[in-house]
DNA sequence: AAGTACGTTCAGAAAAAACTGTACGTTGTA
DNA sequence: TACAACGTACAGTTTTTTCTGAACGTACTT
């Protein structure tokens, strides 16, 4: 809170509970990126406060442990949720929100999705040049064939999904994804 | 498997380790759409069958209780990324999955993230409300007025923020997303 | 109408994940 | 150089989630 000794306690009080209805609504959620309701909690208390803050005030204000603000905050850092803010002589670590939702979007789609995308390319490529050797050896038996044209159709049809993928994320990050929804209402 | 008897053992060995490369990889990313390691491994299985399966049939695969099977099935029709299969007097329910991986893609979004705009615009909508009443109260209270205004500003900022969301949802669903990133590449 | 096969509910067991306190290495300070 | 404060690794505990088997209700079959 900002110089909070100059608020009336009701009136500080009735910010906190208005506050306390996001936060808590955005921890519920955030299971959408991939991360617990306490860490959600985390990042909604972040976006909150006016000041950046360290690993004990978190610690104290979640009524958590420091470690657990530790990881928590490693798990914000890893999605660009969070940044770590640079004051001078500062002791200790300070931590601040992204408060670019959009930003947080097109970050989490480029980080984890995009890494998916890369594995289960992968799996595929692979299974797909076994499958076209196997073609070969199987010159002749039609139902083997049979299959095999079926499982790499299907896997062809999976790999075209995955580079449509691949263009759409990129159209997050380049931002070309607000041609076509701006952000202001149009 | 189709006419899995006509098929070579070692032939049908070589499609079988194809295809457990990729639903193994499919099950490990499929976190990302909120569903369990398991099931993200049934539904892959379900996707290279080429029968439509039974519970009984999906618990002998997996190595699993016919429960689980039960309970993980429900998970994939939440999401459509299954679909029931209705065939003349089978005693047993049969199940496909969604081929279409554009299609389960939108619905993820139209379904799980829709979901949770609402529940945050509601939570957003009633805290906004809440303070601007305060702003009333508290007039002339400097200090007060300040933090009320730089959360009202968040506020607003996310509002905003999940009303393109809401209409990025839309293009997800209407397809129109395919205008600014075709199917096929360009 | 009785019997059988099916999917699901439910309570408990097993497995996984989150959380904590202690201990450690590092860095800045006296 | 010794000291103090910080962040994190790690092992153990608690909590949550997943998984299972038995029991139940329903619907088809005979």
């Amino acid at each position: 809170m900002l110089p909070s000794d100059a608020v009336p306690e009701p009136h500080m009080h009735t910010i906190l509970k208005a506050r306390k209805r996001v936060i808590e609504a955005i921890g519920k959620n955030m299971d959408l990126y991939g991360i617990t309701q306490s860490v959600g909690h985390l990042y909604g208390m972040l976006f909150f406060s006016e000041k950046p803050m360290t690993l004990d005030e978190m610690g104290k204000e979640m009524e958590m442990s420091k470690t657990s603000m530790s990881t928590g905050v490693r798990n914000l850092l890893d999605l660009k949720m969070v940044h770590k803010v640079w004051e001078k002589g500062a002791r200790k670590d300070l931590y601040e929100a992204e408060p670019d939702w959009y930003q947080t979007f097109a970050d989490y789609f480029a980080i984890e999705w995009r890494k998916a995308v890369e594995a289960n390319v992968i799996a595929l490529n692979r299974s797909s040049a076994e499958l076209r050797r196997l073609q070969e050896a199987a010159d002749g038996e039609e139902a083997t064939l049979a299959i095999i044209q079926s499982d790499l159709d299907k896997i062809d049809s999976a790999l075209r999904y995955y580079e449509w993928l691949n263009r759409f994320i990129d159209t997050l990050e380049s931002g070309d994804i607000y041609k076509l929804v701006p952000k202001d209402k149009p």
